[in-house]
RNA sequence: GCGGAAGUGGCGGAAUCGGUAGACGCGCACGACUCAAACUCGUGUACUACGGUGUGAGGGUUCGAGUCCCUCCUUCCGCACCA
């Protein structure tokens, strides 16, 4: 008998596709397209994780399926290959990016070839290679030589705007613009020096430059997008980030809210990924308010979403760097302001987010609330952000809890407006509902006679207007980093911008001596002096690049043509591909480069570059798959601190009297973050403890021991120390104060000099507990598995195989390789139902049983089904419920034993074609035809009926599945097990549910 | 705080339309093979006081609820002084 091998069949798969090219693919018209698509991989130095492949074994175990459905399926890879780690790897080693990078998808495509994907490598991108960028850079140029005409909803070339300058200025151009522009007629255009057009222009370009404020970190010397910051700190490195205003590069994806925002009911993706986009773009309806100020002949503008409550406003907070708060300013609070200004200019934006106290400066002015006169003070606060909206808000302490609490702080009045508000002297009440009062005259209405009422008020006095607002903001083009786009644009001798000839593209990067950014925060490429200068006359190049996801935005458009030099993307392969049937990738770029992808297509839709206004139709999110971390818990133990009321979590919940909390590990006590409401509901006293509690944790945190330099720890577990020292702290619950902090293991074992001092948690007999925690898979937590063991051990099937059984794709789950000997059982026992000979021959059945039938095509339907609705976790279920069925009705005939190698061919592609092989099938496995199902080979004589009295399955009844609900209801009733049951009683109702299920209601 | 997802055996998970809860796999137990072990094969495996009870808790709709409705709890993810 002929053994099973993996490496062997793998070997022999993996020629016979490479000296077929099976997985080059050309437009077929006569075939039907599917395009299905990974995220591609930024290719970091670290390597492929067990995390990376999930989502791409997904894909390609549906491309294999549509192939095998006929289906002419383009499935390609590239790399997202530039980006930061590569670039701080250069400032740290001296190796030049390109070179590294390369390396890195060397190792990359290695590791994948290992799991067996069925990528048309011919197509690979790679977005940092001049042949690629030049794109890139092209694409650039288009959105600068363009504006957004708001009347036609779609992006114009620049050239037909300035004719309409010349012709009739800007009064009634509907464009999108900066808010600023001011209006001019054509004679004023026309007198404009060039400087003054190209200044106009750049206000209506969709890549443009402005002056903005932006999230500088000073640590990375570079400007990060709002997507780039998580927590206020930035994603790469966790630096902070401060505000610092700059001349950066932008693209004006706000001209297509509107539509990025309705196209989404047109695709096939999650709903919470959908509703993030729209969470993200932040459509809100509301009304634009003038508030006039007294003693200036100047207005306050406000946007509001809730214009109705505007008799109940108070006061009015702008941001503290607004461009009013030096006009208006009274002289007597000047310094205040001033000092305030610098608190919150000093402050970086993690510690803004932070400051759980709210505060606030008066400026002396105050405006009249144009409905009633009212006069209101106007404050500054850092509550209020500049970016976003006017950058003040009108103040209704009932209705907004911040608001609320400012009022509180500041002693303003606080005004009920809606008879339905509860208690608007403890806490603010937002409700719609009710009828208003104390609003003049709207007194007496409901919500929504108000809000058109209060609008057409305003309206009639020239003192607002309803608007529609989004939360987005342009997004940030501009990086002052090496390893990244450079942009095709020079300043000329008046410093006007132009932008190159295409045909002068690709503009190459030029190799720098050195990869960081200059003293004073310019990019990289200001150390390339002849670079920035090479086009002489005193033209000077940009030295910024673009961000990652400038190459990202369009990639999967050039898998559609990646050799053309042309186009970006040619007219015949758009019109084959056309867009992206299937995209598979995580969740963590459902803001970020999904929403800037859709920006672009619409963008080159309008340009009819492309035949479809979305790039991607369906979307699947695999989840992720996360690391086992092992933890210590850390004791920190206070003295002469008594926890007040420790009786039950929810208990404390509620009592913010005490800051000290019972958490859920059985004994240990912690102290409780206060939120922003609580800290300030606290009395003097009471923030005193909590500042000194805060305060004797760092202090006995200081004194540690040092366990780890006299005794080694395992991995996981309860760890039993010999001798446990007497000073060592065992948990009680009478202890005063426990800080439960874990330490990871494999932290502790890889930093053995930081371990210092600790004091560790342990049972009574001195054993120290270890616990476990499922955390994203990363290098930093020293969790990260690596596939290739994985695969040396158990073959590339297996391994596909196994992470799919794992659970639902778009799970997140941890990874746990318990279990992976199931699946490679299972791979064992296909091959044994070939039983090959010696010579590799299979034992084959002349005609396939009854049974054998039944089987098989119960299998073929369940594979379909699964693989159609992507749970391939029961995909494989199903296989192995096949296979154990199987084993017992060997020898098999030839027709079911040509049949599994295409069944699971998908999903096994190794092990598929060497039975393929065997079977002595000609070609391919993959040009085989995925099997149908045949209902008459389903068909069961007899049906098990569970009948089920009062709701509880009693008996089991076999009946023929010929009969009719009626017979089978008979045939029921008249069974003496049924009878038995019903102890004489007559049924009230019998249910049937055909093939199902009996019910029988006494 | 707002938005999204999810809570099912010792574990990963299954139940696709409201119809036998726990498929499949791991683990575990016992048995066969073996000098022995591994492999392989077979049997069993939610709990149980053997009446029943069971899908985070409590209500409801229904002949029938893991699935639908209401209230609540917990966990994870995303966003956030967003006006």
């Amino acid at each position: 008998m002929q053994e099973f091998d993996f490496s062997i069949i793998e070997a022999e798969a993996r020629k016979k596709w490479a000296d077929n090219d099976v997985y080059k693919v050309n437009i077929d018209t006569s075939k039907p397209k599917y395009y299905v698509l990974d995220m591609f991989p930024y290719p970091s130095g670290a390597g492929l994780h067990v995390g990376h492949p999930l989502g791409y074994i997904a894909s390609d175990i549906f491309s294999r399926y549509k192939r095998l459905k006929g289906f002419n399926v383009l499935h390609p890879m590239g790399f997202d290959a530039f980006g930061l780690p590569a670039e701080q790897y250069a400032i740290q080693t001296g190796q030049h990016p390109a070179k590294t990078t390369i390396e890195n998808i060397a190792t990359y495509k290695r590791q994948l070839d290992k799991i067996g994907f069925s990528y048309d490598w011919s197509r690979e991108v790679v977005t940092s290679e001049p042949e690629y960028y030049r794109w890139t850079q092209w694409i650039f140029i288009q959105l600068f030589n363009s504006w957004y005409d708001k009347s036609a909803e779609k992006a114009r070339n620049i050239s037909e705007l300035t004719a309409i300058f010349a012709q009739s200025g800007n009064t009634d151009l509907q464009a999108a613009c900066d808010e600023k522009t001011a209006e001019f007629t054509a004679e004023e255009w026309t007198s404009f020096s060039e400087k003054q057009q190209q200044e106009i222009l750049m206000q209506y370009r969709l890549a443009y430059q402005s002056y903005a404020l932006v999230n500088w970190c000073p640590a990375l010397g570079t400007v990060l997008a709002n997507d780039e910051i998580v927590n206020g700190v930035s994603e790469r490195g966790g630096h902070p980030v401060e505000r610092k205003k700059m001349s950066q590069w932008f693209l004006r994806i706000t001209a297509y809210a509107e539509r990025l925002l309705q196209g989404l009911d047109t695709l096939d993706w999650s709903d919470s990924m959908k509703e993030m986009q729209r969470n993200w773009i932040g459509k809100s309806i509301g009304a634009m308010v003038s508030f006039p100020l007294e003693g200036h002949n100047a207005d306050v503008e406000v946007f509001t979403t809730r214009v109705d409550t505007i008799f109940g406003v108070s006061f009015l907070v702008i941001a503290p760097e607004h461009d009013l708060v030096s006009q208006i300013t009274t002289p007597e609070y000047a310094e205040a302001v001033d000092a305030y200004k610098k608190v919150c200019a000093a402050k970086s934006d993690i510690e803004r987010q932070q400051e759980k106290v709210v505060s606030g400066q008066f400026t002396g002015a105050y405006v009249t609330n144009p409905l009633n006169g009212a006069k209101v003070p106007v404050f500054i606060a850092d509550y209020v952000l500049a970016g976003y909206g006017t950058g003040a808000v009108m103040a209704v302490p009932s209705g907004d809890q911040r608001d609320f609490s400012f009022a509180r702080k500041f002693d303003l009045p606080i005004i009920q407006i809606l008879d339905a508000q509860k208690n608007t002297e403890e806490e603010a009440d937002p409700t719609k509902d009710g009828k208003y009062v104390n609003s003049d005259f709207i007194n007496g209405m409901t919500y929504s006679e108000a809000v058109p009422a209060v609008i057409a008020e305003l309206e009639k006095l020239g003192k607002g207007y309803g608007k529609v607002n989004f939360r987005m903001r342009d997004a940030g083009f501009s990086r002052q980093r090496y390893w990244g786009e450079p942009f095709p644009v020079y300043y000329d001798q008046d410093g006007i911008v132009r932008v190159l000839d295409e045909t002068e593209l690709p503009l190459t990067l030029p190799t720098v001596e050195d990869f960081k950014p200059t003293a004073d925060g310019r990019s990289p490429l200001a150390n390339a002096p002849e670079w920035v200068n090479a086009l002489g006359d005193g033209k000077t190049r940009e030295t910024d690049t673009m961000p990652a996801f400038a190459g990202s935005s369009w990639y999967f458009l050039r898998y559609m043509d990646p050799k053309n030099e042309e186009a970006f993307v040619g007219q015949e392969a758009q019109a084959y591909w056309q867009d992206v049937d299937l995209y598979i990738g995580g969740t963590e770029h459902a803001v970020g480069h999904l929403l800037y992808s859709r920006f672009w297509h619409k963008f080159f839709k309008d340009n009819n570059w492309v035949s479809t206004e979305e790039p991607f139709k369906k979307l699947v999110n695999q989840g992720m798959i996360q690391g086992r971390s092992n933890f210590i818990y850390k004791a920190v133990v206070i003295n002469n601190v008594t926890p007040k009321d420790v009786k039950s979590k929810s208990h404390l919940k509620h009592n913010i009297h005490s800051p000290i909390v019972a958490i859920s590990k059985n004994v240990y006590l912690k102290l409780k973050k206060l939120s922003n409401q609580e800290l300030s509901s606290l009395t003097q006293e009471e923030e005193l403890e909590y500042k000194e509690i805060l305060h004797k944790i760092s202090e006995v945190e200081s004194n540690i021991n040092e366990f780890y330099k006299t005794h080694d720890i395992a991995h996981q577990g309860t760890y039993s120390v010999p001798n446990f020292p007497e000073n060592y702290i065992r948990t009680h619950i009478d202890v005063n104060v426990v800080d439960n902090d874990k330490i990871n293991i494999n932290k502790l074992l890889a930093k053995k000099n930081k371990l210092d001092n600790y004091f560790f948690i342990t049972d009574s007999e001195g054993n120290i507990e270890c616990d476990w925690e499922v955390e994203k898979m990363s290098k930093s937590k020293f969790n990260v598995v690596n596939p290739d063991d994985m695969i040396a051990q158990y073959g590339a099937d297996t391994f596909r195989m196994f992470e799919m059984f794992l659970g639902p794709i778009e799970a997140h789950k941890p990874w746990d390789t318990n279990g992976i000997e199931g699946v490679s059982k299972f791979v064992r026992k296909v091959w044994r139902l070939y039983n090959f000979d010696e010579a590799g021959n299979p034992t084959v059945k002349e005609e396939a049983s009854k049974d054998e039938l039944k089987v098989l095509h119960k299998a073929i339907k369940k594979v379909t089904d699964d693989i159609e609705r992507f749970s391939f976790n029961t995909a494989v279920s199903a296989l192995m419920i096949a296979v154990n069925d199987f084993g017992k009705l060997t020898p098999l005939s030839r027709t079911t034993l040509e049949t599994i190698p295409v069944l699971m061919a998908p999903l096994a592609p190794f092990i598929a074609e060497a039975l393929w092989t065997r079977m002595g099938k000609e070609g391919t496995v993959f040009d085989a035809a995925f099997p149908l199902f045949d209902e008459k080979n389903l068909v069961e004589d007899n049906v098990l009926y569970p009948v089920s009295i009062n709701g509880k399955v009693r008996v089991k009844l076999e009946v023929s599945a010929s009969l009719n609900s009626k017979e089978v209801e008979e045939l029921v009733l008249g069974e003496a097990d049924v009878q038995k049951w019903l102890e004489g009683k007559s049924p009230k109702k019998v249910i049937v549910v055909p093939g199902r299920i009996v019910n029988i209601v006494l």
